[in-house]
RNA sequence: GGAGAAUUGGCAGAGUGGUCGAAUGCGGCAGUCUUGAAAACUGUUGAGGGUCACACCUCCGGGGGUUCGAAUCCCUCAUUCUCCGCCA
């Protein structure tokens, strides 16, 4: 959520900067000035008719207090008009600031200068690129085939259990999954990360503090009974813990990674595009998440994505980085980076990381600040990045690493499968 | 799941209808003293709105109510603790 303040001083930049995302914003920051102002004005009434009837409430007592009963009870009369007033004013002011608070919703963060402009995927800008992608033997399999073959994924059985995107991963398949979350844990922690594991369902408060709520509730499974959300990304418990928290500034850098299957309902997106593991509604991920000093946060994206290549050149996997264009940029974030890996027998590219630096636009919604030198109140920032996704990852291992003998297993996680091929 | 108790500032803990945003202690910060530190002493120390700055307003788990007036009374929800039941 973008800063009021923020917008009353840069209205025209911002209208300007929004417009990149192809969103017309100007109709919808005219209406927010126009009922931040009503809003304002509103509680200055409010204020003073309570200043008074706090005012009368005071003689009151000392009259009581003092036996003047009879010169409290005239006053007592002065009171009502105050207390209808208030009333009134109190609603009136309730509903100005629920609609305030519905318009911000609505507006998306605010894209960072580098983000290019574009319509869809298809104008994001490629700036990286790494790893040589194989040349498979005839008869290369995709991995569906592959997890078929060598009995390691049962889609199938998924499905019985409890639908379609609902893998049950086998064997040496079960394995490399536990492999792949230590893994990757493993390696985030010495980078530094904290360890940490969160719940796998949220409340409310928690959705919309990332905001997925209120724009993406479709999005997630929710349980009425009890009036929870299975969680999409770690992203949401574990930025979250900073809800309603006002950090030093010898706090910073806050840095955690979190293990977490994830439960996406991706409703609408069924077509050619979504077999074997390329997407599914239950997978794992391996997540990180920054708190930062805004005048730091930039560097700290760097550094996030500095890690996911280290990690993709261990495995030694071809991927290539992103700069997502602002129509494909997400509502929450100001600038992020996709790591898509090289699917050499689908022959397409799989996104495996998004790694997203989403200014003070989560820490808005969170209340999560900081005091800084002068002992002033300021907002994070918060960033997150997958380090890694599981499900493509092993797609991309499966097909790569095929062998009219096996699949080798990359060197790096021997050690964490106890063996070094499926056949 | 049943019965009872509780929820106050960073922490501990007073406060049961009136000048209480809240005593006191600890912690934090600043100063005095000291070669330096500790101790001691002095001052200061919640968040948000509002204002050029004051004034002023809101917040004592969340929401609602009673009252001229609520941290204090009532209702409701959540959470925590104790006891019982069930259970990985």
């Amino acid at each position: 959520m973008l800063q009021l303040n923020v917008i009353r001083e840069n209205k025209d930049a911002i209208i300007e900067a929004l417009k990149k995302r192809n969103s017309d914003a100007a109709s919808l920051i005219d209406s927010v000035l126009v009922l931040d102002e009503k809003r304002r004005a509103t509680q200055t009434q409010l204020d003073k008719t309570l200043a008074d009837s706090n005012k009368l409430s005071k003689e009151i007592g000392i009259l009581y207090k003092s036996g003047k009963a009879q010169e409290a009870n005239a006053l007592k009369e002065e009171t009502a008009n105050l207390k209808e007033s208030s009333k009134d004013l109190t609603e009136e002011l309730n509903t100005i600031a629920t609609e305030l608070q519905q318009a911000l919703y609505l507006i998306p963060n605010v894209p960072h200068d580098s983000v290019p402009t574009g319509k869809s995927e298809e104008d994001n800008e490629e700036i990286f690129k790494e790893g040589d992608i194989p040349v498979l033997a005839g008869g290369a399999l995709p991995h569906w085939e592959l997890a078929k073959k060598y009995d390691i994924i049962d889609f199938e059985l998924g499905v019985k259990i409890a639908g379609a995107g609902f893998p049950v991963y086998k064997g040496k398949g079960a394995r490399l999954q536990r492999a792949l979350i230590n893994y990757f844990l493993d390696k985030n922690t010495a980078a530094g990360y904290n360890e940490i594991q969160v719940p796998h369902v949220v409340n409310e408060a928690s959705g919309y503090g990332t905001g997925q709520l209120p724009d993406k509730e479709g999005q997630m499974y929710y349980m009425p009974a009890d009036d929870l959300y299975l969680i999409p990304t770690a992203e949401i418990p574990v930025t979250n813990v900073f809800r309603d928290v006002i950090l030093n500034e010898k706090d910073f850098p806050i840095t955690h990674t979190a293990y977490t299957p994830c439960f996406r309902r991706e409703a609408g997106s069924y077509g050619a595009h979504v077999r074997g593991l390329n997407r599914l509604h239950q997978f794992d991920k391996v997540e990180i998440v920054r708190v930062e000093h805004p005048s730091k946060s930039y560097e700290a994206l760097d550094g996030m994505v500095e890690h996911v290549k280290d990690i993709l050149r261990e495995l030694k996997l071809p991927y290539r980085i992103l700069r997502l264009c602002a129509g494909d940029l997400g509502f929450t974030s100001a600038l992020t980076f996709d790591f898509e890996v090289f699917s050499t027998a689908q022959d397409r590219w799989l996104e495996i990381s998004s790694v997203s630096n989403f200014e003070t636009y989560q820490a808005n919604r969170l209340k999560l600040r900081f005091k800084d030198e002068d002992g002033k109140s300021q907002l994070a920032h918060t960033l997150n990045g997958s380090a890694l996704a599981l499900p493509r990852v092993l797609a991309g291992i499966l097909e790569n690493y095929q062998t009219p003998d096996g699949i080798i297993i990359p060197e790096v996680l021997v050690p964490y499968c106890g063996f070094d091929k499926i056949d």
